[in-house]
DNA sequence: CTCTGTGTGGAATTTTTATTCCATTTTTGC
DNA sequence: GCAAAAATGGAATAAAAATTCCACACAGAG
């Protein structure tokens, strides 16, 4: 007897044996059909008060489809929980095993990059908050001039959207540090003018320094960081979460870029009109 | 004190407290946003060990925010969990419906660049040629200095890449055309470097000669371009074909990230034997 | 440099939870 | 309708988990 190991085979097998179950069984398969999520989260005791049937009847199930005993299915049930669930970090963290031939390894990391792009556009499209991301483009809309400010990683990003800028016709400054003059650069922005700053863990000391001295200056600071505790988030006027996916330690740009392009195309339509 | 009730409430008190918090609380409460299932899944030593903390200050964390106890704060985590499931696939059913209100239709550009990237992802995947690939990452682990070159759109690509050869310490040369000295810069390539050019249609007239001058001198050309038809192609030693999705009449770069990303790792692995 | 108080690691303890076992009940085959 | 077998309930036990407690480390004040 072999243990169903994903849900779905679980369910395969609770759907085929089902008529062949003994009165309590089926009473627990039914239930457990119906409430998967009680399956992954509650304990022996509360799913038996709730089904209705004893404890030891919930441990006799579990052994009757091949488990060592209740807990062992319940990781079945809990996996289920998390896969399906739109927490994509946890889907990410089931790949990534490298341990192959090289014949078969490059081809494994493009795939894993590849998931990991997917994922990070699945999660993209979760977490921001429209509310906010309208916010961000009044201010940018209105702004004068857009400054860009950002280092080491996310500057590809700056660098992109002054590209974008540039061809809607938005003026803007993409601050580069070119001959160590960032805040030389940063420094040139004004009363009707916004920042849109970038970065992410480990954040660039620069780029938090010239949001604050920008913020403090009274003029809007619009910027796309990960999470509530980055401190662009808690000195900026309006904050754009992304998160890519870290991939054998590396990190994409690509929700970042796609939320960025994203930014362009909602604030062309905008000037447009 | 009064501990939060919800996921949401749970969030915001730790980024407007986690800067006053201990340094094993704070790696706690770290921990706590970038793994939330775990928090909601595993048992207090489980969670102790993946976060390299004791058990103890996991009690003392769920007590700091007012909870009797870290079983409390784990139902905070559970239900979230359970219902971010929840939504998730509310979400999908209602896809696809786009019956205006402005409200509505600002989220329709950011799930249709959503999926355009994630059209381009999985494209990307049926796509690259695993032997180019591998050449590719031959040219470049050969070569004593990667000169990269890239115009307009394409340019935060080469951009990524010399942040990321740098931090593998591998030499490179970023041709940005600063001070208009493009064929300056990119003529300063000799023999045992290899040129990195990145152009999509309609081809940057700079890269394309520059291309075509390096392969004269017998020097080592890698591209990443789209398609048989590019002059990239049509000149290089190896050329590697992406195609972003076009929506909307803007082009993402997150499939062409993602590659340059994949070569990147591909590559550093190498370095590293 | 020493004292004081907060923060931390880790073992000891308590509590909760899973599992086993067996007496009793229910089904099944004759 | 009567054994024999299977299934069930529930208390007893074992295992695992959460929580407490205390000795020690460390940072900051004097």
């Amino acid at each position: 007897m072999i243990a169903p190991g994903t849900y779905e085979e679980l369910r395969n097998e609770l759907a085929t044996r089902h008529k062949d179950l003994s009165k309590r069984l089926k009473q627990i398969a039914e239930y457990a059909l119906d409430n998967p999520n009680d399956m992954a989260l509650e304990t022996v005791s509360g799913i038996a008060e709730r089904a209705t049937v004893q404890p030891s009847s919930l441990i006799r199930f579990a052994k009757a489809f091949g488990y060592s005993g209740f807990s062992e299915m319940q990781r079945v049930f809990r996996t289920h929980l998390v896969e399906s669930g739109a927490n994509y970090k946890e889907r990410i963290r089931s790949f990534g095993r490298d341990d192959e031939t090289s014949e078969y390894t490059r081809n494994i990391v493009l795939d894993d990059f590849v998931d990991g792009g997917i994922a990070a556009l699945d999660n993209l499209r979760e977490v921001v908050d429209p509310d906010k991301f309208e916010a961000a483009i009044k201010y940018l809309r209105e702004a004068d001039v857009i400054y860009l400010a950002a280092q080491r990683r996310s500057f590809p990003v700056a660098s992109y959207l002054a590209y974008a800028f540039a061809q809607l016709d938005k003026r803007c400054v993409l601050i580069d540090g070119n001959g160590g003059m960032f805040f030389e650069q940063g420094r040139s922005i004004r009363k009707g003018d916004a920042l849109l700053a970038i970065s992410f863990k480990s954040y660039s000391p620069e780029v938090v320094q010239l949001v604050k001295e920008t913020r403090e200056n009274n003029i809007p600071v619009v910027s796309i960081s990960d999470g509530v505790l980055s401190p662009l988030t808690q000195n900026s006027d309006v904050c754009l979460e992304v998160e890519d996916i870290e991939v054998h330690a590396f990190r994409s740009l690509a929700a970042t870029m796609t939320l960025a392009l994203t930014l362009v195309v909602a604030l062309g339509r905008q000037l447009q009109e």
